[in-house]
DNA sequence: GAAAATGATTTTAATTATTAAATACAAATT
DNA sequence: AATTTGTATTTAATAATTAAAATCATTTTC
């Protein structure tokens, strides 16, 4: 067989529910009218109409198409759940590279793999040439990938990376005018973070999900494609790593929330180097951060 | 059909070479070791014997093979041409997008092209889906492609994009040793300039190369494979965008030369500021270029 | 009897063939 | 004349197929 008829299922599902929704006797509307209306291309909205004449639901004659008789459960088509999405794919993915400490150098078995996160062989390949435009996996000589690995250095030079991105957006923030709508996003970040610190007993889980906020905002004012693709992939692998590293994970919310609330005074008081200053801090611990949980995990 | 034979074909061509080199009557070394030799696997190795069998070149009896006949000419197999690298095909998408100023929302038609650019359209795809990374083609949720375009957007995000990396690049340069090879690098290529000023009228051709290993010259301080594989793209869409455009072209490149000597002069004067303003105004008035270019081929 | 080499089998992945779906075009009906 | 339908063509997703690699078991040789 070839390609899967999932579209061809789900449409013509689509048409019952129509059907269900119309008098015995009545008239379904044109082709292009029921193909515009379900989002899908005339030739598939005719075989689901043979399919329905021929499940004596409905007379079909030229442009005639009398519905005879409502569909009821009986006449629905299963379907297969629909695949992961390219994001999806993407978190699973990292997850367990992530996870299983898998070491660089293993080379990557296509086939296996996509059986494990359940998307085609063909669909995992070409994510995985994307994931190779940012050094993650190889293509080798011979075929097949190697997961070039999340080492330290890779850690070392993605940290490097977001460094010089964050610093450029936090220049970029500066040059800002004062009604520019980021000055009140900080602000609410700002009392996030000393809600936060008051209650940091009870909630410190939840700073991984304001730290990735606080970023995001920060990030928000470059509109570029390439530093926003950049980012997807920065936040990914820091919050993932949040969320595994659980040693003295109190003690280093804590810090960062500090760290943060320099960052945005600065910002806030239009403080060029005092801004830079709280940046380059909290980025370098950050790393540092990364760097000894990679060691931790390898070594447990 | 399933897979070619192309390794196949090599391999047994190189196995008649060694053969060559051998005594009539001698014995051919174990699969292993030719396995090894012949950087293939033992499979191959063993069809490729079986053929020098069938032959009659060799006498194969278990773990025997003897020579029987120096093979010649006549034995060899002819092989398929080697397919375009994936650096090729880089260089030859873009240069069909830039060079035909196929207009951004193109949809684009896999088969087609790969039969234009003489590639299996799956490793299209995977070519594909690595560049929609950088935003220059995107994915239709129906299937297929299109080319989100080499848009003045594009431009203006990729050259702001460039100066970020280019600024970080000074900046790190800056902090170097007096004894790093990159200062006499950066001599020589002064010395360059200033030859090529002097001869302009003939040879101001040159440029687009000289401009391209300054440029490479000076992110090479950055040990960072992020950085390393944006400048690839970036790069390769300036270099295109000089070769085509050829309006005011010896002007055009006496003003860079002039902006490249001040860039020059201030970093080796160790002059911060100075070094900032000077990649500012450079690169400002190369988007400037970029831009103005892009308006023309979409008039002309 | 241990090491090395070969033979057979299983697994993996590149490519082709096949089929679903989309598109384009021609004919027919109102 | 404007829709609507019927037919043919094109495109692309997937499965089947086959080359190549990897693994395991057996045999040979020293």
């Amino acid at each position: 067989m070839a390609r899967t008829d999932d579209r061809f299922r789900s449409a013509y599902n689509k048409l019952l529910d129509i059907c269900t929704n119309m008098e015995v006797g009545g008239q379904l509307p044109a082709e292009v009218v029921l193909a515009e209306r379900m989002e899908v291309s005339r030739t598939i909205v005719r075989s689901a109409l043979h399919k329905l004449d021929a499940e004596n639901l409905i007379l079909w004659e030229g442009r005639r198409k009398t519905l005879v008789k409502r569909p009821d459960k009986r006449h629905r088509l299963s379907q297969s759940e629909s695949l992961p999405t390219g994001e999806e794919l993407e978190k699973r993915f990292l997850e367990w590279i992530l996870r299983f400490d898998v070491p660089a150098g293993t080379s990557l078995n296509i086939a296996q793999l996509s059986r494990q996160f359940g998307v085609p062989a063909h669909s995992l390949q070409a994510f995985l040439s994307g994931l190779s435009r940012f050094g993650l996996v190889e293509r080798r000589a011979k075929g097949g990938w190697i997961l070039s690995g999340f080492t330290a250095e890779f850690a070392v030079e993605l940290s490097d990376f977001r460094l010089v991105l964050e610093m450029n957006a936090v220049r970029h923030l500066l040059s800002l005018p004062e009604d520019h709508q980021i000055w009140g996003k900080l602000k609410e970040i700002r009392k996030e973070h000393e809600d936060l610190r008051r209650d940091l007993k009870d909630r410190y889980h939840d700073f991984s999900t304001l730290d990735e906020k606080f970023h995001t905002t920060i990030n928000s004012v470059v509109k570029n494609r390439f530093v926003v693709e950049a980012q997807k992939l920065i936040s990914l692998i820091f919050h993932y790593h949040y969320m595994w590293d659980k040693r003295d994970e109190q003690e280093r919310n804590a810090a960062a929330i500090e760290e943060h609330l320099d960052w945005i005074d600065a910002v806030l008081a239009q403080d060029r180097a005092g801004s830079e200053e709280a940046v380059l801090n909290h980025l370098r611990r950050s790393k540092e951060t990364l760097l000894a949980s990679l060691k931790n995990h390898k070594l447990g």
